[in-house]
Order: C-alpha cells, then structure tokens, then sequence
DNA sequence: ATGATTTCAAACCGCGCTAG
DNA sequence: CTAGCGCGGTTTGAAATCAT
C-alpha cells in the first residue's frame, strides 16, 4: 500500500480529532500507521496552521480539538457530508426565514462536494411542502432568531413588540411584552417562541416573525417546568392538540343572537350550544383577545360577552377603533349605508327568518384574508 | 507511574542540477 | 538520457524533562 503523503495524513489526523473528543498519541499513531512521534510532529504542524489543539498529560491524556475563534476547515465523511447538505435544502425550502443564508451555505458546501457525492445529494433535492396549500409564511428576520434563541440559551427576560394581525392602527401601541424566553420552536414551517409571559402569568406561543425585540435582554431566570413535560408535548398539545377552542391562547365565551347552525358553520373550531331559536353560546378561541373579537365581529349580529373580561376590552377597544375609523371617514355624519343584506342588528326579529343567504358574515371565512381566516379556522 | 514535550542525531526520500 | 551529487524536507528513535 502507498505511504500516505504528510498532507494526506495531516487531513486524516484532523478528521480523527474532529469525530472524537480525547485521543492518545499512541491510539492515534496507530490509526495513521505511523509512529507516534510523527504523530506529535503532524499535530505541531496542525497548531501553526490554527488549529486548537489541546493536549493533556497524564493518565488518559491526549490530545483534544477545541473550538477555535474562528471555524477552521472542516472534514466531513461521505454521510455527514450528505446529511448536512440536505438538512441545509430543507431549510432553504421551509421558508423558515434563514433560507438565504442556507441557500450560500448549501453552494458553499456543494462546491467543494466530490462528485460522487453531489449527485447523491442532487438526487436527494427535498421540498418542505407548505400546509394546506396556504399562503407562504413570513420571513423572519435571522438577527431575530439569534436574538430569541440567545435569550433562551441565557436564560434572560425578553421585552419585545408583538405584532396583532388584526392591528391596523398604530394609535395606541401596545406596551412591549415582557416574558421568561424557554424554547425556540418550529411548527408548520413558522418559528415560535414558548414563553412565559410575565405580565399574562401565563405560557404563551409567540409566533418569531411577529416578535420586534427590544433590548437590552433583563434579568436572568430559573426556568419553569414546562406543563406537558417536554417542549414538543406542549406545543403539539397546543396547536394539534384535541380539536376546540382549548388549543388556542386566548378563549373566551360570548352568547351570539343566531341560530346555533349557522354560528357552527364559520366556527369550526370553536364549541357551539343552541339556547333558543335565534340564540346561541359560543365557546372560541385566537391568538389574541382583539383577533377573538374581531373574528366574532364578523356576525351580524349582538353579542354579549361571558367572559373572561379581557375579551370584553378587546371588544371595547375595538369599538373604539371603529368608530374613529368612522368619524376620519365621514366626519361624524349619520350613515346610511347599509353593511349586510339584512341591515342592522335591530332588524334581526323580523328578518331573522330569512334565506341563510340573507345572514352571510361580513367576512364569510372562505373569503376572509389569511389573518382572520386563521384565528376561527386553524392554527396560524 | 504514565504520558506529553523537547531536543538531538541519523536515516530516508524526492527533487533539481550537472557532468558524462 | 542516465548517473551522481547536494539540498531540503520528512520520519524515526532515543534520551531527558515536565506535568498530572
């Protein structure tokens, strides 16, 4: 067999330190088929070039690769090769908002691929299919990632600005959320970040790309058990979970003057109970209170609101918001534009018998934009 | 005691140059 | 073209030293 060339034996000296922690000299010199002083001499050659290598003396001592300041070049075998560039196509594809920077990675790495390996994983080209054939998903932001996923390795509080869906109007800003950052997750396609929030008392689910941080990062914290155990119980439990209103954040009960037929019928999360004719108890849920509201809002019809209060004010603030909506457009004057086929609510005793075409919603879910089509349907 | 580190000397090998 | 020679780089072994 030819004697392998210094450099040759330097780069198989470099994979064996990379692919464990602790080598012996001997262990090593007996790998490479070479003594173990040549050993001690390639691994000087190794340091002038930069690599850390750190010996240890002693029994089981040996030598080590630490991890430099900067990323040396690496060696990957044929598996570890392939694996790496189709875990980058799978995220070049999944829309998970670091595509870009997978997409120069994956070129970096194919690059320098051996040919026999670049047509396997040319072979290998994989597509994250979107869900329900639904509407692409949101670039986060990748300083956004690094930031969320900083604070959970840390351990730090997390102020940051959440973006509602259904805010159009930046008058009245929400305060920034204040939360105990515990895990970084993936679901659908979308980052989302569990937390504790601080002000709610509550975990909450907060979707990546609609988290604006705000630092500097707080105070450290002890974690909290997560309820569910592990972080993939409880995020499946909450977004998959049993069918109902139970998997979303905010819930909230409210008695609507329709018949229950037809409230089910653009609910179909949420629990529906006749109380009479033209009279039904809903029990729904949304990402947000004022999303929960607006969703509910569509139907042309009184509601009351059972609880909890919070859903009140989210209806109340909403309330608020629309009639300045109103007053910008019109200058206060009386409308007389009619904003159903059955007109107001107050009509609804005589009309109340109509066709189920006469007591559309204003936003049938069918038609309705991706963000309220969410927050009655299924999970964002 | 074990094993890395250092130093030194010797042998080996590939390469380029030059003379025949 | 081939043989001889010198040079530089590489490998090896041995011995002494240092650290755990």
């Amino acid at each position: 067999m030819d004697m392998p060339t210094t450099s040759a034996r330097l780069l198989a000296l470099l994979s064996l330190l990379q692919a464990r922690r602790d080598w012996p000299g001997a262990l090593l010199a007996a790998r490479l088929e070479v003594s173990p002083r040549t050993v001690r001499r390639d691994v000087d050659r190794l340091r002038e070039l930069g690599y850390p290598i750190r010996a240890t003396k002693g029994p089981d001592g040996g030598y080590r690769l630490d991890a430099g300041a900067e990323l040396p070049p690496l060696l990957f075998d044929d598996e570890q090769a392939v694996a790496l560039a189709v875990a980058l196509q799978l995220a070049v594809t999944s829309g998970a908002g670091i595509g870009e920077a997978a997409a120069r990675a994956l070129s970096t790495v194919r690059q320098v691929l051996p040919a026999r390996l670049r047509h396997q994983v040319d072979a290998l080209r994989v597509t994250a299919v979107e869900r329900r054939g639904g509407p692409s998903n949101p670039r986060v932001e990748p300083a956004v990632l690094v930031t969320l996923g900083a604070a959970v390795h840390a351990r730090e509080e997390l102020r940051f600005d959440y973006a509602v869906p259904s805010r159009s109007a930046p008058a009245d800003v929400p305060p920034p959320r204040r939360v105990q950052p515990h895990h970084l997750v993936t679901w659908g396609g979308r980052w989302y970040l569990v937390a504790w929030d601080l002000d709610r008392d509550d975990w909450r689910t907060f979707r990546a790309d609609r988290i604006t941080p705000r630092p500097p990062a707080g105070p450290r914290f002890t974690p909290r058990e997560l309820p569910g155990g592990d972080v993939a119980a409880f995020v499946a439990q909450r977004f998959q979970g049993s069918a109902g209103p139970d998997r979303w954040p905010c819930r909230g009960e409210m008695i609507i003057e329709l018949p229950a037929a037809f409230v089910s019928r653009f609910s179909q999360d949420g629990i529906v109970e006749e109380l009479g004719p033209d009279r039904c108890r809903l029990v729904a849920g949304s990402w947000s209170w004022p999303s929960l509201a607006a969703t509910v809002g569509r139907f042309d019809a009184d509601i009351e609101v059972l609880g909890p209060p919070e859903l009140a004010d989210a209806f109340a603030m909403l309330a608020r918001r629309y009639a300045r909506a109103a007053a910008g457009q019109r200058g206060g004057a009386s409308t007389p534009g009619r904003i159903g086929p059955t007109g107001s609510s107050a009509a609804r005793g005589s009309a109340a018998r109509g066709s189920a075409a006469s007591r559309q919603p204003l936003l049938p879910a069918e038609a309705a934009p991706d963000g309220l089509a969410d927050n009655l349907g299924s999970p964002p």
